[in-house]
DNA sequence: TTATAATTTGTAAGCAATACAACATTGTAA
DNA sequence: TTACAATGTTGTATTGCTTACAAATTATAA
């Protein structure tokens, strides 16, 4: 929460209430966070709470770095907490994003074949642990 | 054109003058469009033609793999055919798509960490070759 | 030809995201 | 403290991509 407090004064944002709980949602519940999502559950403790004010705090923070957008469905944003690279799982089954720690080799680069590079995205899709086990799975 | 037609049979499915006409456009104009844009090229042409129609092909093709859709921006789906796996690069300056050939461990595994994989996306984000150069560039 | 199935079309509806202006809060300077 | 500007939040209207659906058209089979 004092993490969160100083992550922002780095950015030099200020630390509103809002600012602040969207934060704590993507750091508490490990990201991949729909706006709606974070709506909801921030919604249960401020009513008052605008969803347009979750649209502009996580593009104002994607712009700075401090989250970054995954878009992997075309359906609707998810967001995170930008740690370090990785890539994503997404379950085509319980629609679950899981993250997958790969070292890839262009990460580092910053460039290839002449275009400069400022992000690296990658995704799996398929069916996750969880729902092959016939046992657990069968969640949908 | 004779290819398209061979190809749809491979698959089963009926090579309506719509079909064919989309996946001529996908095959010449060498991918990475948006619906919107071969509804557009088509309609010249087959002034009757329903947007629907380009949707509801592209989703039946994708289904079995002919074709595949790109989803970057989270704004709007483009499509290409399904050829050799590759990467792509997106200019965020002049919103250009380009392949980008990549040889990538994860491709062959078909399992990463217990999960099954059935699809592999990678792409870049960045400013291309040609925004780079000032003469050429400043294309926005 | 007639019946039946598959395909296409046009319009309506869904829904994530953005635009925008009113309202509220905070910071700054008298 | 008060006044005022700057910043942030909220609610609603609007945009734009995509899907749903039923009517119309076309192809296939009898
Ligand atoms: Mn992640
Ligand atoms: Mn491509
Ligand atoms: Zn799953
Ligand atoms: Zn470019």
């Amino acid at each position: 929460m004092e993490q969160i407090k100083k992550l922002l004064d780095s950015k030099q944002i200020r630390p509103t209430v809002q600012r602040m709980k969207i934060l704590k949602c993507l750091s508490e519940k490990k990201g991949h966070l729909t706006v709606d999502t974070i709506y909801e559950i921030i919604r249960k403790e401020i009513p008052t709470m605008s969803k347009t004010t979750v649209y502009n705090t996580l593009s104002s923070m994607a712009e700075v770095g401090i989250v970054v957008p995954i878009v992997i469905t075309g359906k609707e944003a998810r967001y995170e907490l930008n740690t370090v690279q990785h890539h994503h799982f997404f379950c085509e089954r319980c629609a679950k994003v899981i993250d997958i720690e790969v070292q890839c080799d262009h990460f580092c680069k910053g460039e290839i074949n002449g275009h400069k590079i400022n992000e690296l995205h990658g995704y799996f899709k398929g069916v996750c642990k969880n729902c092959l086990t016939p046992e657990k799975g069968r969640k949908l």
